[in-house]
This record gives structure tokens, sequence and C-alpha cells, in this order.
DNA sequence: TTGATTAACTAACATTTGTTAGCAAAGATA
DNA sequence: TATCTTTGCTAACAAATGTTAGTTAATCAA
């Protein structure tokens, strides 16, 4: 069989297990079920998967880069810290609001994975907290925001946008633009001196 | 056996659950594993709960109660739309750092209640949601804060509000009401007109 | 055309799951 | 003292779980 015929074949379980995943929990999501929806057996999958889990690992680094992808262009491109902020939050809402069911379980259902890939997640998601807190630091000393906690703040700006995945709505009222656009104007306006 | 006894043991089962549910996830977290920690075997359970499920209500229903307790309390006392906000913002924060592993059970695993119980629960969150909702529309009409969609701020608020129990450390650096402060702050100096 | 690979199947497995039945001891109530 | 209730136990059950073994048909590369 070609290649590219595999390669849809897993994408189409990842779509599917994203989709069960994010609508029940992980762990409430048996493979068997998985199957039905699939349209398989659910002995197939390890055709495709080494174990549930490891469609787990596909979903949660699959989102970790993503996020990575993204932010790295911004930061090249930018140099102002606000501005830089400000794209930065753009940035993560256009991934968040591009794979709802993927986000959700990025932010859920990344602690049943078990060592090592579990402290992998961690500090990759370490990592890219560590951008933010670079640039909203860079922001503080140059005057531009107010003097606060750091970790704080960070911890505040990823709250707020981290729970868009659960209402964003495709047909809703919204584009990822205006979601970003509204945030960074709360946050930033929170923020600035 | 005195009455008080029973009530002291049921408590402590649920205090064992909300600490290893939070620890691992309601699904994650067998009848076994938690009469382990209690000392007790897993049928034993059954004196005290009508299922495991029982257990996962006990604890979100009884979060709803504190919240809305603290609340009313808040609603009764203050008058003005700002002043009401920063108070609730602090109630809200005070419930959930009293009672982290509870509120990480409230926040996560509520899904896994099952009818009729998941559509009750989701009605007190909505019902409290627009205690909140209320309070900023009245402040946007006096033209305290700036007028935004309020559904959207009410989510922000939240957002931000709800992952405090995710790193609050009462060892840490912050005290609650620190927290509620600096948040209160955050959130009201980007909605300020 | 031959041989290897891919991806599906059926059947079965060993565990783990929540839960029930039945029983015993301890304390409360009369 | 006699009875009832509470709370624990052991043993077991039926269902569900992730996974493996073994097989088969189709497709690709030589």
């Amino acid at each position: 069989m070609p290649k590219d015929k595999t390669i849809k074949r897993k994408d189409q379980i990842t779509l599917i297990a994203q989709n069960k995943f994010r609508e029940k929990g992980y762990r409430a999501v048996s493979m068997r079920e998985l199957a039905d929806h699939v349209g398989i057996e659910a002995a197939s999958f390890y055709n495709h998967f080494d174990s549930k889990e490891s469609i787990l690992k596909e979903i949660c680094f699959r989102m970790a880069d993503e996020f990575f992808n993204r932010i790295e262009i911004v930061i090249n491109e930018e140099k102002l810290p606000d501005k830089i902020l400000e794209k930065a939050i753009e940035s993560h809402i256009k991934v968040i609001t591009a794979n709802t069911d993927a986000s959700a379980v990025f932010f859920l259902d990344w602690r049943y994975l078990s060592e090592p890939y579990l402290s992998e997640f961690l500090e990759l998601r370490r990592k890219y907290e560590n951008i933010f807190r670079k640039i909203i630091k860079e922001g503080m000393d140059k005057g531009l925001f107010e003097k606060l906690d750091e970790t704080f703040t960070v911890l505040t700006i990823f709250s707020s946008l981290n729970w868009v995945y659960e209402w964003y709505d495709p047909k809703g009222r919204f584009t990822p633009d205006q979601i970003a656009e509204n945030l960074s104007k709360l946050i930033l306006d929170g923020m600035r001196k």
C-alpha cells in the first residue's frame, strides 16, 4: 500500500480519537468505541498505533509542535514587547481555534500520559510558558508594563487564553481574529502602565 | 454507632477521594485504590455511598453550594457594580483556595456525572455565571465598565479565576487575599472605562 | 509472477472494573 | 438482657478493558 494512504488512515484515526476524547475524556473512551466510529475492529488499531496511549501522545505532541512553530515566527518578526505579546496572543488563539478538539485533549488529557512522555510534555509546556514570561519581563523592564509578579501574570494570561477552546464556535459570533483582539485588549489594558 | 462518627467517616472518604481524583482524575481512580488509602475494603464503601459516582456527586455539589453561599453574602452587602465585582472575585478565589482538591474535581471531573445530575450541575453553573453576568451588565449600563460583549467578558473572567486551583500553594508566595487583589486589579483595569 | 508488506479480521487472553450477597462483630437502644 | 443498626469483612460476579495471536486478502516492489 502506498505510504500516503497509510498516513491518511492514521490521520483519520487521530481525528476521530480527538473528537471522542474531547467529548468524553480519554479514559472514558474504549478502543472498541473508537473502533466503531472509525469503522474497523479494535484490534486493527494495532496496525497503526502501538497502544491507546500512543494515540494520545500523537495528539498532545502534535499540538505542542503547532504552538511552537507559530510562536517562533512571531518572535522572529516582531521586536517591541507589547507588539510581540499581542502577536503571541494572536498566534496562540489561532492554534486553539483551528484545533478545538485537539486543544481539549491537549489541555485536559495530557495527564494520562505515562513516563517518560509525561515529563517530556511538561518540559515542553514549561519552555513555551517561558517564552511568554520573557516577553513580559522585557516589557516590565522597559517600563511598558506595570511591574507585577511575572509568574502570576503569565499564569493569568494563559488561563484566559486556554479556556477559549471550551466556548469557541466556528459558526459563532466571533472570528479567531476578533477573539484575539478582544483578549489582547483586555489583557494589555490590565497590564499597561 | 453515634451519628457524628458516621458523618466523620463519610467526610474522611470524601476528603481522600477529592485528593485522589484530583491527582489522577476520577476515571483513573478505582474503588480498590481509594479503599487502600482509606484503610478499608472496596466493598465497605457501599455502607456510606450508593456508588462511586455518588462520591463524585457529593464533591461537585458541595462545591457548588460553597460558591453560592459565599456569593449571596456579597450580593446582599455591596451595591456598586465595581465594588460587587471586586468582592465577588474575592469570594470566588476564597472558595477555590480553601478547597483546591475539591476545586480540581469540580472543574475537571464534573463531566463524568450521569444524568440527571449532569444537567442539574450545568444548570447550577449557568445560574452562578449569570450572577456575574448581571453584575457586569449593570457596570456597563452605568458607564463604569467599557461596553464589551458580556458573555465574552464573563468567560474570560472565569477563565482566569478558575485556573487558580492549579497553581495556588498555601505555603507559597501569595495569600488568597493577595491573589484576589491582583486578579481584581488585572481584570478591572482591563474593563474600566 | 513471486515475495513482502499492509491492514483488516476473528478469537481469545488476563486484568481490572464497579458492585452485590452474606456474614460477623461492635455499639446503641429498648 | 435482648434487639437493631452500623460498619466492616470475604468471596464472588458479570461486564468491560487493553492487548496479543494467528490468519487472510489485497497491494506494492522486484
